[in-house]
DNA sequence: GTGTTTCCCATGATATCCCATATATATCCA
DNA sequence: TGGATATATATGGGATATCATGGGAAACAC
């Protein structure tokens, strides 16, 4: 499974063009797809990024629901049919789509921020001031990685 | 597997005519048959679509039910009996019969929703708050994706 | 024959590819 | 140790391919 890390902070060109950092392509390199999927978070002004294989997996527990169910409908409305999957052209770029630019009041530059099996898309700007809330959060609450299991989630 | 993904809006030209979007077909391109099978959707007023080979699959789960108890006609009837077969033209476009369009309410533009495993054709103003309910539904349900044997997600 | 459907090609907009250049980091040699 | 060179990465811009869409011709139906 893929893993990122670190945060890098890249330039958004007029194109809307913008570079993957090479340390997270090297996770996705042995990726069926070359590119990654976006899509909105659902709590924060930021978008989320995954490898394609990973999508697949959410893909295959959704069909594990009632087909025609409320349930099965709202999950893939609001996180199927919001994802963008972009490819990587030969220099590991992608393009943002403008209305994800607009979501994540992103300008000049994008920061990617590593979050272990997925990552983040930040307005660099909105993101310092993020970072710092989450680790008050975490010391004050005294938050821990379970064991075992599920990997570390932010809710 | 066919994974859909994303929501692309295209124009329904005087003949009928639209566009299936580029990556949809691309998740088709391995199917025996060339098109899609369009049904009346059960809860909303929108189009599901499928690929040929996974109305396979929902005659198998069909199947679970009892042969030929009440739940499983209703079913079949809603599912099979309603279900068109549209194939695409070489450019990619398939021509949506007049019932359906005027049960989907399309008119100028139809929006396609990616949902997974299947994707949904609605008229853009109406999806526009099918979308944001579904987001909330997600967020005041405490929706997820099931756990399978990967850990991680946190939506 | 008339109306409808299918096929084929033209076009403009957009995204993709490819190469050149800049910047940063690492390596090497005196 | 310092400075020059090499490698990897990031960015910019122009050429090219792809996609959505419109319209006409050919095939089909009644």
């Amino acid at each position: 499974m893929a893993l990122f890390l670190s945060t890098h902070e890249n330039k958004i060109d007029k194109k809307g063009r913008v570079s993957v950092p090479a340390s997270f392509r090297a996770e996705l390199s042995e990726e069926a797809f070359q590119g990654v999927v976006l899509l909105r978070s659902n709590t924060h002004n930021c978008l989320e990024g995954f490898a394609w294989s990973y999508m697949q997996e959410i893909g295959k527990r959704l069909d594990d629901f009632d087909l025609f169910s409320a349930e099965q409908d709202d999950l893939a409305t609001s996180i199927f049919g919001t994802a963008v999957q972009l490819s990587m052209d030969g220099d590991g770029r992608i393009v943002l789509p403008q209305d994800l630019i607009g979501f994540a009041n992103l300008s000049e530059k994008a920061s990617f921020v590593g979050m272990g099996a997925k990552f983040q898309i930040w307005s660099p700007e909105v993101f310092e001031g993020r970072r710092d809330v989450a680790r008050q959060a975490v010391q004050s609450k005294g938050l821990t990685i379970p064991k075992g299991r599920k990997g570390g989630g932010d809710e």
